[in-house]
DNA sequence: CATGAATGAGGTTTCATTCAT
DNA sequence: AATGAATGAAACCTCATTCAT
């Protein structure tokens, strides 16, 4: 087995263990149901991942490092008006609503399944959650700035609230089965409710 | 010992599971631990309720039973004006952030916790969001009607939205070691939001 | 069952196991071989030792003790001339060596099975072997002193080298069918030995 | 790869497996504990060995051998008195203290770590021990013949005291960071402690 | 009702060994 | 010969639950 062939399986093993841990539970999904889906002897698994808790933190840090990337991305000075705020925001939202339907597991094993996990990857999420917040508030401080947000606003919770409908939005688009027409409902919907709230 | 008693006792494993349950997991609470943590004997649990699995769901859906009785109180019907819509608003913020803010173990529970008990009693969860939704539905449906919310919105999705929103709220809170001067400003700041989003 | 009952079977699982960890190893003696033996489940066993090496250190501590308590209760200054300290020469072997044909799994277990137990018991029956030896050396050390042993010794390495050689005969005493016959050979051999090799 | 570097990787992999077997022990060390240090692939050891127990044995007969040969070349009857007998004596525990210095693993391996080894090469090794215990018992006999012994004396019982002392002179050598030192005074105090004790 | 000893299903992990390349 | 992926027997240990007292 060639370096290719290996690098593939300890995907499939990563794969697997994502779609089980997102339908199941992280206990509940047992080694061996891993490698009984893929077809292999349970030892296998542990050639490739150390234990149960490594493919998981694997998995949700993966995730972590993705939706990261999203934020470092994008620059909240960019709008001058509240017309170039609101193109900023249904293509972060786009985005955003993009990389959680690609693979329907994320939004599970992020906000639910991780519960169980040790308290370190806990801790990642919950920061996670802070840079979000973080982020959505420098965008609220610059419309501020630039007065197209008004003046008033609880920058810091209505970013919070802000994180919140988004995260409802997700768990809506994850429940329904032809997310993608419904994306554009939500994205119409979240950047009307935000713009005409606070400015 | 009297009827009393066994129900004082009763109740006592109650809390007690429900406190471990929140600050460790539901598989990491052992019976044991409830057991210990009120100086009686782990064979007694078994006198109280058939498993473990069956304090966790009675703990559940108490805690559904009560939020339910908020929803059903109120009539989205009361308001004629913005001005009243707010009112009602705070009132109803005020009251479910107060059921949370009594009970720390709640929210962690319900939203989190859970997550691991059987598909029935997540699916009960699920529909205590629903039936939030739809009622807090309803209450725009009625201003839209009465024409102080703007007939333009997407009342289905902001209602969730704003679910949303609220839950975003009462983590804050719930982080947070002096919730009541934090839940002032959150109330103010969420009725703004929706109010001026909305109207 | 009472408390007399626990114990017992306390009793029971240290006996067993200790018996089994001297007929075979520490590794090769499983849970299971002991609670088998004792026609109990192998749950049973977790209900009166931690683990595998929770029993195994207890079995051995016991040793240490018993051992040391011979030493600590003997007083090297009692003999004035070669005759008494021969006299305390023959008692002291003879309890020695009875205590470990009373118990034939002593031996072993002492001496080869705690090879693979952790490092901390095994510098415990370092430790033991070490008092053993200082505790010979004050007897060659008094008995030079009262000038019944030439000054000439070389006390510490006598100490060992006598320590060597009851070492040799309590292997021997246990390899015999009929170890208190050979325990009179030994006892005489060994005092005579030591005293025409350094008086 | 010829024969030459075949019969060298063999070596080393027996003087690795040497050295782990000392170090932790024969169930701790993991025969990919073996193959990282020599950093070749664990599946090679299984070209030059069957399995683990067979390089195992392949040391311990080593060692078995070594030794034997030191009892084969000397020969007991050549002194004639006790300067003669000391000479030989003197020259003897020297041999076989440089044996053990030599190679610092021979000791624990021979004398703890074979215990886990199967029962055949417990029985050899029990064998070597009566072996060397005969051959001095050889030497007390022939010394007790030509009267330069005492006539009363158990040469059966003294030979395995002997062979105790003897046995604690190397442990303590084997524990000592300059053994060469130490060596001296053990030979001068074991002939001492034999020749006075049986003379 | 209370107790706590006994049970055993069930899970995780290790590692010697095999074997196709 | 060398490699290292795959295998699976085998062991440890947990803990919910039962039940006799």
């Amino acid at each position: 087995m060639g370096k290719k062939e290996t690098a593939a399986r300890r995907l499939a093993i990563i794969h697997t263990a994502r779609d089980l841990f997102a339908e199941k539970d992280y206990y509940k999904t047992k080694i061996s149901d891993i490698t009984n889906r893929l077809g292999i002897s349970h030892g296998t698994f542990y050639n490739y991942f150390n234990n149960k808790s490594d493919v998981f933190t694997h998995i949700i840090k993966g995730y972590i490092k993705r939706l990261e990337e999203i934020f470092l991305k994008d620059n909240p000075r960019l709008s001058n008006n509240a017309i170039e705020f609101r193109n900023q925001l249904v293509r972060l939202t786009n985005e955003l609503f993009d990389v959680f339907i690609e693979d329907q597991n994320m939004y599970d094993l992020l906000f639910f399944r991780a519960e169980v996990a040790g308290l370190e990857i806990k801790k990642e999420i919950k920061k996670l959650f802070k840079t979000a917040e973080l982020f959505i508030e420098k965008y609220l401080a610059h419309g501020v700035n630039k007065k197209f947000l008004k003046s008033s606003i609880d920058a810091s919770l209505n970013a919070k609230a802000i994180r919140g409908m988004t995260t409802v939005a997700l768990e809506d688009l994850m429940e329904n089965d032809a997310p993608l027409q419904l994306k554009e409902r939500w994205i119409i919907s979240l950047s009307n409710f935000i713009i005409d709230g606070l400015s």
